[in-house]
DNA sequence: ATGGCCAATTTTATTGGA
């Protein structure tokens, strides 16, 4: 079984590159990110006419995201379904071949101490609180997190210091999320010491020079751990005309 | 060639991304 995460940066604008991916890499299971477009916009034509099924939860313009699946999901929820009213399309869970699968895309947080940094962390509190609660079993937890982990996961570290998607409360945010839920980073479980970005600015020759941040995750639980063969990162998914500014990410268990 | 921001909308600027 493959699943990716995948930061599309506007379904639309890519509709070509993912029809391609999707025959190329052939997941059994794509979470997509940042659709910027509502579901009735969504290219879902496309997209069954390479074979999968489109489960998505978009909005106007922002965040969005999407399950494609080969087979049938069930049981979609619908962002953090705590109570708490969400204007942002940031989450969708759905279990697909007995696995929870969830596609979430975190707030990015723009400037550490600003509003929307807080509503950032406040996002994460909310998430390990109501992932705590959701019933035992397998669970992926795949997205643009839009923090990095560890020194390893930055171009350069020293940088990054203190800003936004490295800084302590961000990094805390994810290790608490991970480590309360018994999660594993399942890339890095695979690749402990290599640095495998999945994001690189658009400006300043940032892919080219290889200026990266590894801010797309997918945090599987132990059993799914045990089942790991491999996991990586598509690079060349970033690679030429009009990519998105992220590369997929994906895993293959056995 | 992996190349000096990009996409959507509020559109000829602004907003958010990270």
């Amino acid at each position: 079984m493959k699943i990716a995460t995948w930061n599309i940066n506007s379904v639309r604008a890519r509709v070509d590159r993912l029809v391609g991916w999707l025959k190329t890499a052939s997941p059994d299971v794509l979470c997509l990110q940042e659709l910027k477009c509502t579901d009735d916009q969504f290219p879902r034509a496309e997209v069954e006419a390479a074979g999968y099924r489109c489960c998505t939860f978009g909005q106007k313009t922002y965040n969005g995201v999407a399950l494609l699946t080969k087979g049938p999901v069930t049981g979609e929820v619908r962002n953090i379904d705590d109570g708490e009213a969400d204007e942002q399309a940031r989450l969708l869970l759905a279990t697909v071949d007995g696995v929870q699968v969830v596609s979430l895309y975190a707030p990015n947080g723009q400037e550490v101490g600003s509003e929307a940094h807080e509503y950032k962390l406040g996002w994460y509190r909310r998430l390990e609180r109501w992932l705590q609660k959701r019933p035992p079993g397998p669970l992926v937890l795949a997205g643009d997190f839009n923090v990095a982990p560890e020194d390893l996961d930055v171009w350069d570290p020293r940088l990054f210091q203190g800003r936004t998607l490295f800084s302590e409360p961000e990094r805390n945010a994810l290790r608490s999320l991970t480590r309360s839920l018994g999660l594993v980073d399942a890339v890095r479980t695979l690749h402990p010491a290599e640095p495998m970005f999945s994001w690189w600015d658009y400006r300043m020759l940032g892919f080219p020079k290889n200026h990266g941040l590894r801010i797309d995750h997918l945090l599987v639980t132990a059993d799914l751990a045990a089942r790991l063969k491999a996991a990586g990162v598509d690079r060349e998914a970033r690679k030429g005309k009009q990519p998105s500014d992220h590369a997929p990410v994906w895993i293959e268990l056995a």
